[in-house]
RNA sequence: GGCGACGUAGCCAAGUGGCAAGGCAGGGGUCUGCAAAACCCCCAUUCGGCGGUUCGAAUCCGCCCGUCGCCUCCA
């Protein structure tokens, strides 16, 4: 079957064909560097990143470039608010933005962008567009003349005296046009600048992605993203730019938008100059990446989402059943302790299990293409994973009843099943591992430390000594702490293991009541203890 | 005011003509010292409302109600 994807320009979903075969060159607008980016900018660059993904996965070798806008009015204000340059504040907001798409799993983009480093280009773009009759320069500014540019308004639907009559703004009486927009602004006292040939300025927000495009990627695009607000004014502009351009049509194959995310129901979407954001950061402290992923792949992209706590939490849960029953088959196909059984209980699932993880009309790699080829349907892929999972617990299920070992056979349909798993939810960039926040691993050693003082007999005070201590919990605070992500692996298992072992020894003296009180201390720390006819087990919510 | 989306169980959410995926929550059971996880069973005769087209509609059409986006910086 074919890959089919909603195209904002005609509104349908077309076959995704592109334009030099098994090649995709993608575009997706990046972020202002005035702030911190919030949860609405994770959700977008999620989906471009499963987008991505799928891609790839599909056999697309894929060329993906992301920009940066660094130098903008809302920069400008912001640098010169902190007594700093533009140039240190997109710095220290780059550093920061990558460190947190790392930690969200979103993969690198081929190439980084930045609106300061591609002037040239911008300037040559203008001077062209100025020759053709497409732009006109007052005092120093440059203005596109949009009734030069016969399909203006046609990406977001709208034609000129549409947008003329619902014009809401001042309109700078220098304008032929009401709309007609600003390519290039003479500089204002005190303000960075660039030399050009209407005199020292800096560029308009619209004209860098159509300059970043076209240098990095071609005068064409097969993909080009970015979040449904940005349709109109600055997708529309940049087609009048980049086709007034290059004569080249269309400019983009496929406009690909997803819909906004809201924090609440009662207000407007989530923006940074509104302040009803939660930041990346925040999330990534609070959340388990693969729970923010869950959470924006539950619906489409093309829908708005509303970030609420019961969609995080049923999300939260929902990713911890995917990484249960990989790790729960991954402690069966270890275990080489019982004598293997192909009991006849055992045949229906393990043979169901084989159906599902296989390459059949009826396997779950079926249902999950097909989903995501019907214009990246993640929901539905998503339930195909669901379906797997369940499909692998109930082969573990049928054993661990029967209290029995694996015959080569099975062993080999649980590892498909588990293999295929990991395999589909990594093109959804689920990473199915548990991992620790730095709150959880410090709060942990804290446990830990009381314990040892408390009892111990059971809890050894020497082998707290010979785990390393986690870095302490970043204060709350926006900047506070430096790495947002969760990093706190190397001294958490020995931290655990050291807990459940003094608990282990407690139990087998039967006190039940230090047992169950280590194990509830555990739980509210997010590190769940299970206790099973072959020992502990933990894992971390 | 103009343009465009959307309205499915307690919550989130797929499904765009043939008897309503999946997740969360909830109820009952198996297992367990107690739990947890997992497994089994139950949980929308119904898809905002009213009409219409059709043998047949959540899915197509019309009207109404409600929500959201864009029209201005914005992922």
């Amino acid at each position: 079957m074919a890959l089919r994807i909603y195209n904002t320009l005609t509104r349908r979903k077309e076959e995704f064909v592109t334009l030099a075969p098994g090649r995709v060159a993608m575009y997706v607008c990046g972020p202002n560097l005035y702030g911190p980016s919030h949860v609405g900018h994770a959700m977008s660059y999620l989906v471009f990143d499963v987008i991505r993904r799928y891609l790839e996965y599909r056999g697309y070798r894929v060329t993906h470039v992301q920009n940066f806008t660094d130098v903008e009015d809302r920069i400008i204000e912001a640098a010169r608010g902190e007594g700093t340059t533009i140039q240190a504040l997109a710095a220290r907001y780059i550093d920061r933005f990558l460190r947190e798409m790392d930690g969200l799993g979103v993969r690198r983009a081929d190439h980084y962008p930045r609106a300061t480093e591609t002037i040239p280009q911008m300037v040559q773009i203008i001077q062209e567009l100025e020759r053709r009759g497409l732009a006109y320069a007052v005092d120093g500014d440059v203005f596109y003349r949009v009734t030069a540019f016969p399909g203006y308004g046609r990406l977001s639907g709208r034609s000129l005296d549409e947008m003329q009559a619902g014009a809401r703004i001042e309109v700078d009486p220098r304008k032929e046009h009401p709309m007609d927009f600003v390519l290039w602004k003479a500089a204002k006292p005190g303000e960075p600048a660039w030399h050009s040939p209407w005199g020292p300025g800096r560029p308009g927000w619209h004209i860098e992605c159509s300059a970043m495009s076209i240098a990095m990627l071609g005068p064409q695009l097969d993909i080009h993203g970015g979040g449904q607000d940005v349709v109109f004014p600055h997708h529309e502009n940049e087609i009048a730019q980049s086709e007034g351009y290059t004569g080249r049509h269309p400019f983009v194959r496929f406009w690909v938008h997803n819909g906004l995310l809201r924090l609440t129901a009662d207000e407007e979407k989530m923006t940074r100059h509104l302040g009803n954001i939660v930041s990346i950061r925040e999330a990534l402290r609070r959340f388990h990446p693969d729970t923010i992923r869950v959470f924006v792949l539950s619906s489409h992209y093309r829908s708005p989402t509303l970030w609420s706590p019961e969609a995080l939490e049923a999300a939260a849960r929902g990713a911890e059943r995917l990484r249960t029953a990989v790790e729960n088959a991954d402690d069966l196909l270890a275990s080489t302790a019982r004598p293997a059984a192909a009991a006849a209980e055992m045949a229906r699932p393990f043979a169901e299990l084989a159906e599902a993880a296989g390459d059949g009309g009826a396997a779950i790699r079926a249902r999950f293409e097909a989903a995501m080829d019907d214009d990246f349907n993640a929901p539905g892929g998503l339930a195909s994973l669901f379906d797997l999972a369940s499909a692998v617990n109930r082969a573990v299920d049928a054993a661990a009843r029967r209290r029995a070992g694996l015959t080569e056979e099975q062993r080999e349909v649980l590892g498909r099943g588990v293999a295929r798993l990991r395999e589909l939810g990594a093109v959804l960039g689920l990473r199915l591992v548990a991992t620790a926040t730095p709150a959880q691993a410090a709060a942990l050693y804290r446990l830990a430390q009381e314990l040892s003082r408390e009892r111990p007999d059971l809890f050894d005070p020497a082998r707290l000594r010979s785990v390393p201590q986690p870095a302490p919990e970043p204060a709350a605070g926006e900047d506070a702490g430096s790495d947002p992500g969760p990093s706190a692996d190397v001294a958490f298992r020995p931290l655990v293991e050291m807990v459940a072992e003094g608990r282990v020894r407690a139990r087998r003296a039967k006190d039940w009541a230090t047992g169950d009180r280590v194990r509830a201390r555990l739980a509210e720390l997010g590190v769940l203890l299970e206790d099973t006819p072959d020992g502990f087990k933990w894992r971390v919510r």
